[in-house]
DNA sequence: ACCTTAATGAAAATGATTTTCATTAACAAT
DNA sequence: ATTGTTAATGAAAATCATTTTCATTAAGGT
Protein backbone atom coordinates (compact mmCIF):
# COMPACT_ATOMS: atom_id res chain seq x y z
CA UNK A 1 0.00 0.00 0.00
CA UNK A 2 2.96 2.22 0.62
CA UNK A 3 5.37 1.29 -1.65
CA UNK A 4 9.11 1.03 -1.16
CA UNK A 5 9.55 3.62 1.76
CA UNK A 6 8.28 1.62 4.16
CA UNK A 7 10.93 -0.64 6.05
CA UNK A 8 12.33 3.02 6.23
CA UNK A 9 10.12 3.79 8.88
CA UNK A 10 9.70 0.56 10.24
CA UNK A 11 13.19 0.27 10.75
CA UNK A 12 13.01 3.49 12.67
CA UNK A 13 9.94 1.94 15.20
CA UNK A 14 11.26 -1.13 15.67
CA UNK A 15 14.38 0.19 17.18
CA UNK A 16 12.62 2.18 19.90
CA UNK A 17 10.34 -0.45 20.69
CA UNK A 18 7.36 0.87 19.07
CA UNK A 19 5.00 -1.19 16.86
CA UNK A 20 3.85 -0.79 13.31
CA UNK A 21 0.22 -0.68 13.72
CA UNK A 22 -2.77 -0.28 11.35
CA UNK A 23 -3.44 3.09 12.52
CA UNK A 24 -0.25 3.96 11.90
CA UNK A 25 0.61 3.00 8.29
CA UNK A 26 -2.80 4.46 7.79
CA UNK A 27 -1.97 7.68 9.13
CA UNK A 28 1.61 7.86 7.32
CA UNK A 29 -0.05 6.76 4.30
CA UNK A 30 -2.38 9.72 4.30
CA UNK A 31 0.27 11.75 5.13
CA UNK A 32 2.26 10.70 2.07
CA UNK A 33 -0.24 11.78 -0.30
CA UNK A 34 -1.48 14.84 0.59
CA UNK A 35 0.16 18.24 -0.52
CA UNK A 36 -2.05 19.87 2.07
CA UNK A 37 -1.36 20.60 5.21
CA UNK A 38 -3.62 19.02 7.44
CA UNK A 39 -4.96 19.32 11.10
CA UNK A 40 -5.42 16.34 13.29
CA UNK A 41 -8.88 16.30 12.79
CA UNK A 42 -8.22 16.11 8.74
CA UNK A 43 -5.98 13.46 9.51
CA UNK A 44 -8.95 11.66 11.34
CA UNK A 45 -11.46 12.21 8.66
CA UNK A 46 -8.94 11.25 5.69
CA UNK A 47 -7.73 8.08 7.80
CA UNK A 48 -11.36 7.08 8.63
CA UNK A 49 -12.12 6.35 4.69
CA UNK A 50 -9.79 3.63 4.71
CA UNK A 51 -9.99 2.71 8.35
CA UNK A 52 -12.86 3.05 9.83
CA UNK A 53 -12.16 2.09 13.52
CA UNK A 54 -9.75 4.92 13.95
CA UNK A 55 -9.78 6.92 16.90
CA UNK A 56 -9.37 10.96 16.59
CA UNK A 57 -6.87 10.35 19.95
CA UNK A 58 -5.05 7.87 18.46
CA UNK A 59 -4.51 10.51 15.53
CA UNK A 60 -3.37 13.00 18.35
CA UNK A 61 -0.97 10.47 19.92
CA UNK A 62 0.75 9.32 16.56
CA UNK A 63 1.13 13.06 15.63
CA UNK A 64 2.75 13.97 18.47
CA UNK A 65 5.05 10.66 18.54
CA UNK A 66 5.94 11.24 14.78
CA UNK A 67 6.77 14.95 15.22
CA UNK A 68 8.96 14.17 18.04
CA UNK A 69 11.32 11.83 15.91
CA UNK A 70 11.75 14.36 13.80
CA UNK A 71 9.10 12.65 10.86
CA UNK A 72 7.05 15.45 10.68
CA UNK A 73 6.32 19.15 11.66
CA UNK A 74 3.66 20.59 13.44
CA UNK A 75 3.12 24.27 12.29
CA UNK A 76 0.56 26.59 13.75
CA UNK A 77 -1.13 28.77 10.54
CA UNK A 78 -3.19 31.04 13.36
CA UNK A 79 -6.61 29.40 12.40
CA UNK A 80 -6.64 27.88 15.99
CA UNK A 81 -5.26 24.19 15.16
CA UNK A 82 -2.00 22.79 14.12
CA UNK A 83 -1.12 21.43 11.19
CA UNK A 84 1.04 18.85 10.08
CA UNK A 85 3.24 18.06 7.58
CA UNK A 86 5.80 15.34 6.53
CA UNK A 87 9.35 16.49 6.85
CA UNK A 88 10.12 14.32 4.06
CA UNK A 89 7.57 14.53 1.40
CA UNK A 90 7.47 12.80 -1.90
CA UNK A 91 4.82 15.68 -2.59
CA UNK A 92 6.59 18.30 -1.76
CA UNK A 93 9.88 20.24 -2.60
CA UNK A 94 12.58 20.08 0.12
CA UNK A 95 12.92 22.85 2.40
CA UNK A 96 10.33 25.00 1.63
CA UNK A 97 8.54 27.86 3.82
CA UNK A 98 4.99 29.09 4.07
CA UNK A 99 2.74 31.74 2.51
CA UNK A 100 -0.41 32.09 3.70
CA UNK A 101 -3.74 33.75 3.05
CA UNK A 102 -5.89 35.31 5.70
CA UNK A 103 -8.31 34.76 4.13
CA UNK A 104 -9.07 31.88 2.79
CA UNK A 105 -6.51 30.12 5.06
CA UNK A 106 -4.55 28.72 1.65
CA UNK A 107 -1.38 27.60 2.23
CA UNK A 108 1.20 28.18 -0.04
CA UNK A 109 4.58 26.24 0.23
CA UNK A 110 7.34 28.10 -1.91
CA UNK A 111 11.07 28.00 -2.39
CA UNK A 112 12.07 30.78 -4.10
CA UNK A 113 15.21 32.49 -2.16
CA UNK A 114 15.26 29.44 0.19
CA UNK A 115 18.52 29.23 -0.30
CA UNK A 116 18.77 32.73 0.65
CA UNK A 117 17.02 32.71 3.49
CA UNK A 118 18.79 29.66 5.00
CA UNK A 119 22.05 30.94 4.25
CA UNK A 120 20.91 33.73 6.54
CA UNK A 121 19.10 32.35 8.94
CA UNK A 122 22.61 30.33 9.29
CA UNK A 123 24.19 33.48 9.90
CA UNK A 124 21.68 34.24 12.68
CA UNK A 125 21.20 31.14 13.98
CA UNK A 126 25.40 30.76 14.86
CA UNK A 127 25.19 34.73 16.01
CA UNK A 128 22.16 33.53 18.44
CA UNK A 129 23.78 30.51 19.84
CA UNK A 130 26.54 32.05 20.51
CA UNK A 131 24.89 35.45 22.01
CA UNK A 132 22.37 33.52 24.04
CA UNK A 133 23.98 30.34 24.44
CA UNK A 134 21.30 28.32 22.87
CA UNK A 135 21.61 25.12 21.20
CA UNK A 136 19.16 26.46 18.07
CA UNK A 137 16.86 23.08 16.74
CA UNK A 138 14.53 24.75 14.33
CA UNK A 139 12.91 28.06 13.28
CA UNK A 140 9.85 29.45 11.61
CA UNK A 141 9.41 31.64 8.62
CA UNK A 142 6.02 32.53 7.16
CA UNK A 143 4.77 34.89 5.18
CA UNK A 144 0.84 36.32 5.73
CA UNK A 145 -1.35 38.10 2.83
CA UNK A 146 -4.26 37.94 1.09
CA UNK A 147 -4.50 35.90 -2.42
CA UNK A 148 -5.71 38.02 -5.30
CA UNK A 149 -9.45 36.39 -4.88
CA UNK A 150 -10.44 36.95 -1.52
CA UNK A 151 -8.77 40.98 -2.65
CA UNK A 152 -11.55 40.94 -4.87
CA UNK A 153 -14.32 39.77 -1.99
CA UNK A 154 -13.33 42.58 0.55
CA UNK B 1 -0.46 56.87 35.59
CA UNK B 2 0.43 56.39 32.34
CA UNK B 3 2.23 59.53 30.98
CA UNK B 4 2.26 61.68 28.14
CA UNK B 5 1.47 58.93 25.38
CA UNK B 6 -2.05 58.87 26.69
CA UNK B 7 -3.04 60.97 24.34
CA UNK B 8 -1.83 59.46 21.85
CA UNK B 9 -4.06 56.39 21.83
CA UNK B 10 -6.78 58.38 23.15
CA UNK B 11 -7.32 60.22 19.97
CA UNK B 12 -6.84 56.64 18.38
CA UNK B 13 -9.49 55.43 19.95
CA UNK B 14 -11.91 58.91 20.02
CA UNK B 15 -11.44 58.86 16.16
CA UNK B 16 -12.98 55.50 15.83
CA UNK B 17 -15.73 56.33 17.99
CA UNK B 18 -14.34 53.73 20.68
CA UNK B 19 -14.70 54.55 24.00
CA UNK B 20 -11.84 55.62 26.76
CA UNK B 21 -13.15 53.05 29.46
CA UNK B 22 -10.59 51.68 32.75
CA UNK B 23 -10.24 48.39 31.75
CA UNK B 24 -8.62 49.56 28.28
CA UNK B 25 -6.46 52.17 29.97
CA UNK B 26 -5.63 48.97 32.65
CA UNK B 27 -4.82 46.31 30.01
CA UNK B 28 -2.79 48.95 28.20
CA UNK B 29 -0.81 50.16 31.21
CA UNK B 30 0.29 46.40 31.87
CA UNK B 31 0.91 46.18 28.21
CA UNK B 32 3.18 49.41 28.61
CA UNK B 33 5.05 48.26 31.84
CA UNK B 34 6.22 44.92 30.70
CA UNK B 35 8.91 43.34 28.76
CA UNK B 36 7.26 39.65 28.69
CA UNK B 37 5.26 38.64 26.03
CA UNK B 38 2.08 38.14 28.59
CA UNK B 39 -0.65 35.35 27.60
CA UNK B 40 -4.58 36.85 28.12
CA UNK B 41 -4.55 35.09 31.17
CA UNK B 42 -1.45 36.90 32.56
CA UNK B 43 -2.57 40.19 31.52
CA UNK B 44 -5.67 39.64 33.31
CA UNK B 45 -4.01 38.18 36.23
CA UNK B 46 -2.14 41.74 36.41
CA UNK B 47 -4.92 43.82 35.61
CA UNK B 48 -7.06 42.18 38.32
CA UNK B 49 -4.30 43.05 41.29
CA UNK B 50 -5.21 47.20 40.53
CA UNK B 51 -8.61 46.33 39.07
CA UNK B 52 -10.37 44.05 40.33
CA UNK B 53 -13.86 43.81 39.11
CA UNK B 54 -11.79 43.33 35.42
CA UNK B 55 -13.29 40.16 33.49
CA UNK B 56 -11.30 37.82 31.40
CA UNK B 57 -13.92 38.19 28.45
CA UNK B 58 -13.07 41.66 28.18
CA UNK B 59 -9.08 40.88 28.22
CA UNK B 60 -9.82 38.98 25.44
CA UNK B 61 -12.23 41.58 23.37
CA UNK B 62 -9.84 44.16 23.56
CA UNK B 63 -6.50 42.47 22.82
CA UNK B 64 -8.73 41.56 19.44
CA UNK B 65 -9.49 44.93 19.17
CA UNK B 66 -5.59 46.31 19.75
CA UNK B 67 -4.23 43.63 17.41
CA UNK B 68 -6.68 44.62 14.88
CA UNK B 69 -6.05 48.60 15.32
CA UNK B 70 -2.58 47.72 14.63
CA UNK B 71 -1.30 48.73 18.54
CA UNK B 72 -0.87 45.55 19.81
CA UNK B 73 1.03 41.80 18.08
CA UNK B 74 -0.38 38.50 18.59
CA UNK B 75 2.01 35.79 18.38
CA UNK B 76 1.95 31.72 18.95
CA UNK B 77 5.20 30.24 20.29
CA UNK B 78 4.07 26.77 20.69
CA UNK B 79 2.91 26.59 24.10
CA UNK B 80 -0.83 26.54 23.44
CA UNK B 81 -1.46 30.13 24.14
CA UNK B 82 -1.54 33.72 22.19
CA UNK B 83 0.78 35.65 23.86
CA UNK B 84 0.43 39.64 23.07
CA UNK B 85 3.30 42.62 23.04
CA UNK B 86 3.12 46.02 22.63
CA UNK B 87 4.43 46.96 19.03
CA UNK B 88 5.83 49.96 19.79
CA UNK B 89 6.86 49.53 23.59
CA UNK B 90 8.72 51.64 25.69
CA UNK B 91 10.42 48.30 27.25
CA UNK B 92 11.93 46.99 24.06
CA UNK B 93 13.96 47.76 21.12
CA UNK B 94 12.42 48.41 17.46
CA UNK B 95 11.51 45.78 15.16
CA UNK B 96 12.64 42.39 16.86
CA UNK B 97 12.02 38.58 16.52
CA UNK B 98 12.11 36.23 18.81
CA UNK B 99 14.22 33.33 20.35
CA UNK B 100 11.93 30.47 22.06
CA UNK B 101 13.66 28.16 24.51
CA UNK B 102 11.46 25.00 24.19
CA UNK B 103 12.78 23.93 27.46
CA UNK B 104 11.69 26.43 29.75
CA UNK B 105 9.60 28.60 27.32
CA UNK B 106 11.37 31.67 28.09
CA UNK B 107 11.37 34.25 24.70
CA UNK B 108 14.32 36.07 24.03
CA UNK B 109 13.68 39.11 22.33
CA UNK B 110 16.79 39.87 19.97
CA UNK B 111 17.77 42.25 17.01
CA UNK B 112 21.03 41.66 15.84
CA UNK B 113 21.05 40.69 12.43
CA UNK B 114 17.39 41.94 12.17
CA UNK B 115 18.29 44.63 9.44
CA UNK B 116 19.85 42.06 7.12
CA UNK B 117 16.54 39.76 8.15
CA UNK B 118 14.22 42.43 7.35
CA UNK B 119 15.90 43.21 3.63
CA UNK B 120 15.74 39.91 2.24
CA UNK B 121 12.03 39.70 3.80
CA UNK B 122 11.46 42.53 1.59
CA UNK B 123 12.64 41.42 -1.37
CA UNK B 124 10.90 37.49 -1.04
CA UNK B 125 7.93 39.60 0.25
CA UNK B 126 8.27 41.45 -3.19
CA UNK B 127 8.60 38.27 -5.20
CA UNK B 128 5.92 36.24 -3.41
CA UNK B 129 3.70 39.61 -4.10
CA UNK B 130 4.26 39.15 -7.69
CA UNK B 131 4.56 35.18 -8.31
CA UNK B 132 1.55 34.22 -6.09
CA UNK B 133 -0.31 37.23 -7.05
CA UNK B 134 -0.11 38.16 -2.91
CA UNK B 135 -0.99 40.96 -0.93
CA UNK B 136 1.52 40.85 2.04
CA UNK B 137 0.63 41.99 5.24
CA UNK B 138 2.93 40.39 7.75
CA UNK B 139 5.63 38.01 8.73
CA UNK B 140 6.56 35.81 11.45
CA UNK B 141 10.36 34.48 11.82
CA UNK B 142 11.31 32.85 14.87
CA UNK B 143 13.85 30.66 15.75
CA UNK B 144 13.40 27.61 18.52
CA UNK B 145 15.93 25.95 20.83
CA UNK B 146 17.06 24.91 24.26
CA UNK B 147 18.73 27.54 26.60
CA UNK B 148 21.93 27.22 28.77
CA UNK B 149 20.30 25.86 32.06
CA UNK B 150 17.52 23.77 29.96
CA UNK B 151 20.03 21.91 28.27
CA UNK B 152 21.88 21.02 31.71
CA UNK B 153 18.42 19.69 33.22
CA UNK B 154 19.13 16.52 30.48
C1' DA C 1 -28.44 65.49 34.90
C1' DC C 2 -29.92 62.67 31.03
C1' DC C 3 -29.85 59.51 27.07
C1' DT C 4 -28.01 56.59 23.85
C1' DT C 5 -25.46 52.81 23.08
C1' DA C 6 -20.70 50.97 23.45
C1' DA C 7 -18.54 48.25 26.81
C1' DT C 8 -18.48 45.23 30.50
C1' DG C 9 -18.74 40.90 33.47
C1' DA C 10 -20.67 36.43 34.55
C1' DA C 11 -22.03 32.33 32.94
C1' DA C 12 -22.60 29.16 29.40
C1' DA C 13 -20.99 27.39 25.06
C1' DT C 14 -17.53 25.96 21.90
C1' DG C 15 -13.62 23.69 19.94
C1' DA C 16 -9.10 21.75 20.11
C1' DT C 17 -6.40 18.73 22.60
C1' DT C 18 -5.30 15.62 26.60
C1' DT C 19 -6.24 12.22 30.07
C1' DT C 20 -8.25 8.04 31.85
C1' DC C 21 -9.13 3.40 31.61
C1' DA C 22 -10.70 -0.89 30.07
C1' DT C 23 -9.88 -3.60 25.84
C1' DT C 24 -7.20 -5.12 21.86
C1' DA C 25 -3.48 -6.62 19.13
C1' DA C 26 1.96 -6.51 18.06
C1' DC C 27 5.42 -9.36 18.24
C1' DA C 28 9.04 -11.80 21.10
C1' DA C 29 9.42 -16.02 23.15
C1' DT C 30 7.87 -20.53 23.27
C1' DA D 1 1.44 -21.85 15.21
C1' DT D 2 0.24 -20.45 20.35
C1' DT D 3 0.94 -17.79 24.13
C1' DG D 4 2.19 -13.99 27.23
C1' DT D 5 3.60 -9.40 27.89
C1' DT D 6 2.67 -4.90 27.34
C1' DA D 7 2.43 -1.15 23.86
C1' DA D 8 -1.29 0.78 21.47
C1' DT D 9 -5.94 1.70 20.77
C1' DG D 10 -10.79 3.78 21.10
C1' DA D 11 -14.51 5.79 23.73
C1' DA D 12 -15.73 8.81 27.02
C1' DA D 13 -14.66 12.24 30.17
C1' DA D 14 -11.74 16.00 31.42
C1' DT D 15 -9.15 20.11 30.47
C1' DC D 16 -7.90 24.48 28.71
C1' DA D 17 -8.05 28.51 25.80
C1' DT D 18 -11.18 31.28 23.62
C1' DT D 19 -15.88 32.89 22.12
C1' DT D 20 -20.73 33.80 22.58
C1' DT D 21 -24.80 35.31 25.00
C1' DC D 22 -27.20 38.48 27.56
C1' DA D 23 -28.51 41.40 31.14
C1' DT D 24 -26.26 45.40 33.42
C1' DT D 25 -23.20 49.38 33.61
C1' DA D 26 -21.03 53.56 32.45
C1' DA D 27 -18.75 56.73 28.53
C1' DG D 28 -19.43 60.85 26.79
C1' DG D 29 -22.35 63.67 23.67
C1' DT D 30 -26.54 66.47 24.52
Amino acid sequence: MNGKNNPEWHRNFRQRGLRITEPRKAILEVLNNTTEHLSAEEIYTEVHKTYPNIGLTTVYRNLELLEEMGIIAKFHFGDGRSRYELIQSPQKPGHHHHLICTGCKQIIDYDDFVDEEIELLNKVEQALSAAHNFQITGHTIQFYGICNSCRGNL
